[in-house]
DNA sequence: CTAGATTGTCTAGCAGTGCTAGGATTCAGT
DNA sequence: ACTGAATCCTAGCACTGCTAGACAATCTAG
């Protein structure tokens, strides 16, 4: 059925271009701005076709996180492989963590702010995710003397503290740079 | 004038209802269902009111937040000075925080997670904040080689991060315990 | 090529949101 | 009791997410 064919590409078509759209104006104009009628208006159709392609806002914005999520699993693969030791590719995933979380705000909102129905820790899991945690993991173990999921979830939850409150304005805008040295070396330990 | 006392009085007495209610509803519901009819119904009055003392409704949130960075910081003090060491009064006070975080968790979204109009680095901070800040900072600096505010940073960074991942569901709910110990032997460094 | 069924799309509308203008009401001082 | 001020509420605006029902386009079958 080549009629079939045709339509479902279109279909996919208009629901990457309304995900396009989504992420364009969050980025923008931050998530408040991302309104049915905002987001149809940018795509030129009717709200309801929206519900035919995503079950509420909330799911597009899951859907745009999940795209985000995989690239940033490429982000940390390319700045891992041009590290040439362990404490050089720990150093480079974190700063292009931090770096990913400032020039994406909004991305990055969806992806670990946001409240979201993606399951994080569970046997559904997306893949995407399940990948970008082992990035970390990867970069973290070398330093682990006995739990590296533990320690893995502590140094991604110090990225993401530095990058929440750093956009947060509730740290200062300078010393950037003093705080990603001070966080690597405080987890490679003493070595 | 003991009628403009008495006035007076009564306007802040009213004020201290609504932030009750806001923050009881926000702990009970989440801040979503926190909304200026919801509250003015809660405390008895019309919704106009609550703008006689708010600007709007992130003044309010921000308000409860204020009260939360206070109470924060006694927590804190209780937990250091029940501390016999340096690494002891460093442990009792990430436990506090995230202890507090978990079972006030709108509050501490209202603090650090919300977007705010409160300046956290700049000259007019609140006192709470900068109180709450070197309650952190005495705790972290004996652990310092070199720039204790930035390791502050680093060090709450990470404290709010995995509040924020836990409560958010991303993280593992197991293994509380052991990324406290992971994140405290990390910075207490080689001694 | 046409009739009927299926898809696709839009208009219009509901219930809810933050916030405010204007009028009604209560209160204080004389 | 009267006047001016302070207080409070009703009603409404422009917006939100979301959906029912009408309409149009397309495909399928005879």
């Amino acid at each position: 059925m080549p009629t079939q064919t045709r339509r479902e590409r279109a279909r996919e078509e208009r629901r990457t271009l309304i995900l396009r759209a989504a992420r364009d104006l969050a980025e923008s104009e931050g998530w408040d701005a991302v309104t049915t009628r905002r987001l149809a208006e940018a795509v030129d159709y009717s709200q309801p076709v929206l519900y035919g392609h995503f079950k509420n806002m909330d799911a597009i914005a899951d859907a745009v996180a999940l795209e985000g999520i995989a690239e940033l699993t490429e982000v940390f693969r390319a700045a891992r492989s041009s590290a040439t030791d362990d404490t050089a590719g720990l150093r480079a995933l974190a700063y292009a963590y931090l770096e990913y979380a400032d020039q994406h705000p909004a991305v990055y909102e969806a992806m670990f702010v946001r409240r979201t129905d993606l399951q994080f820790g569970a046997a559904d899991t997306p893949p995407a995710l399940t990948d970008a945690f082992n990035q970390i993991r990867a970069a973290v173990e070398p330093f682990a003397t006995d739990d590296p999921e533990s320690l893995t979830e502590v140094f991604w939850s110090a990225l993401h503290g530095i990058a929440t409150l750093t956009h947060g304005r509730r740290l200062r805008p300078t010393h950037r740079q003093a705080r990603l040295q001070t966080l690597v070396s405080r987890f490679i330990g003493n070595k």
